[in-house]
DNA sequence: GTATTCAACGTTGCGGTTGG
DNA sequence: CCAACCGCAACGTTGAATAC
């Protein structure tokens, strides 16, 4: 099979000549090793699927592993026989493979579209239209344009889903056709790479940017699991000013190096098992904690094409909350739940549960309420009669995150976060997702969008528990952390 | 006139959540 | 695994004000 220069591989190779000549010479180090994985990426969801409507009845080019020259051929033949709309229309020139979106024959000349579900235009698609554009017009194809369709994070849906209002359109061309120097200029510099020696480039922060390199394990192998790589809100550059002086390993950091006291703490911590226990901020905290108390946990959806009427593209939809209750200091742990059916916008049935569960007067506690916080602010605004109870919880809420987040309680085993996932585990070892039938948010959404295809009730049954169990866990967990809190300054 | 400091502003990274 | 949302905090940069 004759090996093509990709468009992504050309993207790739701009960041790094090394992986490209890998994927030349070595494609076996990747794991796996897919060849049009990125290329079918956006096409191939069903945003690709409804951009095709803004110009329907196009020709697919049926993709076939590993056949790029017979959908090279099929492009050829559909174009001469007058076909006005293709879809996946591949093409090469100069030993670089191309594959458009959507290509559209229109009065002045061929009009060429990529598809992204991102909600705005960055250069890298504009370096991945350049690289587009130069196969194209190398295979003496009359261009007239050049866009990027992608998502209008500004529509919002009522009723028959608008197609139209649901993409952008950037016309790009004049960009693109100052670009087409650079292009060629990095082509040709590529192509010398890949005839002589693997260049030997060490590692930086070209390995992940702006997309993490296929062979990141191999030319990383050095480097230890946990390592200056590891310090948190250290800057990229700084890490590699450290990795190129030869310190790798915490334990090499110089006494004198500038670090903010975070990190300093991470490190130190790190090497001297220290812990923080601010005992006087902890009790500040605690004090502003009052009863009846709420640990409150939202779960939600977000997809790119809004389903529900009301909504916007990417908006989070709450479908299931969890909420334990203390009356008092000694009163005995209550749990509430809610867990929308499948399939139907259950919103304000969810709000009528919560607010009348929640007195005016509580105290909410979350964890890392930004989120909850927002889901509580937008609700308010699609659901106004609702507002004054909403708002009311949102005015209540306080972060149990903050004080980990201001390091007022530290230990080694938070790596330098304080997320869920590291202070729980650190914090209260018993309390733990090990062994349950949903352990992550992204099985828990994923069991919920197709909870609505699955005949058997059981089944349905089964998973709705499921479901239930994950999120009271999270709730239950804040629970724990707050008595460590209690516990630990005593 | 130059050096230094610091506030304001801009950028990056991280936290929560998902979708593909 | 990556990308998307938003808000916040930390980090970095810049430029104006002040000191010398």
């Amino acid at each position: 099979m004759k090996a093509y220069l990709s468009k992504s591989k050309f993207l790739k190779g701009l960041q790094c000549h090394k992986s490209l000549w890998l994927h030349k010479h070595e494609p076996e180090l990747v794991s796996p090793p897919e060849e049009s994985q990125q290329a079918i990426f956006d096409t191939g969801t069903e945003v690709g699927l409804l951009a095709r409507n803004l110009f329907p009845d196009g020709k697919e080019i049926i993709f076939k592993e590993g056949s790029f020259t017979k959908k090279i051929k099929q492009t050829r033949e559909l174009i001469e026989n007058g076909a006005e709309t293709i879809y996946e229309a591949t093409f090469t020139h100069n030993n670089v493979l191309a594959m458009v979106d959507i290509l559209h024959k229109g009065i002045r000349g061929w009009e060429l579209y990529e598809v992204k579900s991102s909600t705005g235009v960055t250069d890298i698609y504009i370096s991945d239209l350049s690289v587009q554009y130069y196969v194209l017009s190398g295979c003496e194809l009359p261009i007239s344009k050049t866009s990027l369709i992608y998502i209008n994070n500004q529509y919002v849906k009522y009723g028959e889903l608008n197609i139209k209002e649901l993409f952008c359109i950037t016309e790009l061309i004049n960009k693109i056709e100052e670009n087409q120097g650079f292009v060629e200029d990095q082509l040709s510099e590529m192509n010398e790479i890949l005839m002589g020696k693997c260049p030997g480039i060490d590692i930086g922060n070209h390995c992940d940017t702006p997309y993490p390199c296929d062979f990141k394990d191999h030319c990383w192998s050095h480097v230890p699991e946990y390592s200056i790589f590891n310090i948190k809100r250290l800057n990229t550059s700084k890490k590699f000013e450290l990795y190129y002086k030869g310190i790798l390993a915490l334990s090499d950091i110089p006494d004198d190096y500038d670090l903010s006291s975070g990190q300093r703490l991470q490190v130190v911590s790190e090497l001297t098992n220290k812990v923080v226990i601010n005992k006087k901020a902890i009790k500040e905290f605690l004090d502003g904690i009052y009863y009846p108390l709420y640990f409150l946990d939202f779960e939600t959806f977000m997809p790119a094409v809004p389903i529900f009427d009301g909504t916007h593209p990417y908006q989070q939809v709450p479908f299931q909350y969890s909420l334990h209750v203390l009356e008092s200091k000694s009163a005995e742990l209550k749990n509430y739940e809610f867990l929308a059916k499948e399939g139907i916008d259950q919103r304000e049935e969810l709000i009528k549960r919560l607010t009348s569960k929640i007195p005016d007067k509580a105290c909410i506690l979350t964890y890392n309420m930004t989120f909850e916080k927002r889901i509580l602010r937008e609700l308010s605004e699609q659901f106004p009669s609702y507002k004054d109870k909403l708002m009311s919880i949102h005015e209540n809420i306080v972060d149990l995150m903050a004080p980990f987040q201001k390091k007022d309680y530290y230990t080694k085993e938070m790596k330098g976060s304080y997320s869920l996932k590291f202070v729980l585990p650190a914090l209260v070892p018993e309390c733990s997702y090990e062994g349950m039938a949903i352990s992550d948010g992204g099985v828990a959404m994923n069991t919920y969008a197709t909870l609505h295809l699955i005949e058997d009730k059981k089944e349905v049954e089964q998973i709705r528990k499921d479901l239930l169990e994950y999120c009271k866990l999270d709730t239950f967990a804040m629970v724990k952390l707050l008595n460590k809190l209690e516990e630990v300054i005593k």
